[in-house]
DNA sequence: TAAACTTAGTTAACGGTGTTAAAGTGAGTG
DNA sequence: CACTCACTTTAACACCGTTAACTAAGTTTA
């Protein structure tokens, strides 16, 4: 009888290979595209043992929206501890929001329903999005001290001006190359920092 | 023998049927729960029947966009005709977006592939769609006189801020009110026709 | 009138989906 | 040897989009 050929590996590296290769397949063909049983084989185990590691398909892509939310909240504190300028805080953390949808797109979409992704699970009672949330609205706090709802409101208007270009560019991308629209993000971006001056 | 319990209907009352009815699935359960055999099975006619007047489920979800873009053309058509002052139509047109989101919401999930929603069909290349984007631009220029260039770039803003709002608004509108988000929808259109001068 | 053809609609199947209960496997232990 | 336990798979359920094959009725033609 021959060796198994499957490598041993521990929990750790099965989840985070079930992660991996559901962003994979997302990647190349779609979010339709995934299924657990896809994602089994690629892993060479049955379909079940995905389950024994999330215990639903939704409750996998929440996992990966999380991952997203928690990537993003990494990167705005790196831009935070770079800059001292609240104005150059924003308008960098506007960039990496651009180069995390760009780089990885697949993940975008699922962190807001988008291209057919669908995770049911309530977005805004998420941990992670919640401190998202947090370190920019403190970003914008340090720039204008308002009251805490003043600071949510222009929060939420950065925030559906930013998601807004990068969920049309993403739309229009065979009609409107991509690095023009990034043109166009990086000075709307701009002009609304400016702009709470 | 008795009669056939299903109404005489011809071809328009059927293929009408079929749209009602998946816009109606959508909007009780989700885009997700919408199906052909659910469908069929509310007109009261087999599977198969469906495809005497849909291609594919991804035309079908294609002719439910167009319908959308169509009733908006509609109606930025009406507003044009209503208003004479430019600052008045974009703004006016501003608000017709917000009302059909916030009626329709499922017409509008499956026009920009939201919520799980997934139609294959390049959005770029519909008809109905581009005669939209000409008539705001037609809007947007009697405005600014400007190179085609310039007034595409500005309708891709206008656009992004539009649409950016409004999906937010739908993803939160359980920590945020709609009427509150609607609040600043409008200030924030009013803004951005307000600075176009 | 009989045969041929058209139309409208159905059934049943194919290969896929998320999910779960049951069965199997093999190594270690009393 | 029998037994347990952890691990994994098989097989099933109810659904999905889609299509080939079929039926029954009505219409046209020879």
């Amino acid at each position: 009888m021959e060796t198994i050929e499957r490598k041993p590996r521990n929990r750790e590296q099965i989840r985070s290979g079930i992660l991996k290769t559901a962003k994979s397949i997302a990647r190349q063909e779609g979010w339709q595209a995934v299924s657990i049983r896809k994602i089994a084989d690629a892993i060479e185990y049955s379909a079940p043992v995905v389950y024994e590691y999330f215990d639903s398909k939704d409750v996998l892509l929440d996992e990966i929206r999380s991952e997203g939310f928690r990537y993003l909240y990494q990167e705005y504190d790196r831009i935070v501890n770079l800059y001292r300028d609240p104005e150059k805080r924003l308008y960098e953390i506007s960039l990496v929001q651009w180069e995390f949808a760009r780089q990885q797109p697949e993940i975008y979409q699922v962190m807001y329903n988008m291209s057919g992704a669908l995770c049911t699970m309530p977005i805004y009672e998420s941990e992670s999005m919640q401190a998202v949330s947090r370190i920019v609205c403190k970003t914008i706090f340090s720039f204008i001290p308002k009251s805490e709802e003043s600071i949510k409101r222009l929060y939420f208007q950065w925030w559906s001006i930013s998601h807004g270009m990068i969920m049309l560019a993403m739309l229009l991308k065979d009609e409107q190359p991509l690095d023009h629209s990034e043109q166009i993000y990086r000075e709307s971006m701009r002009r609304f920092v400016r702009d709470l001056r």
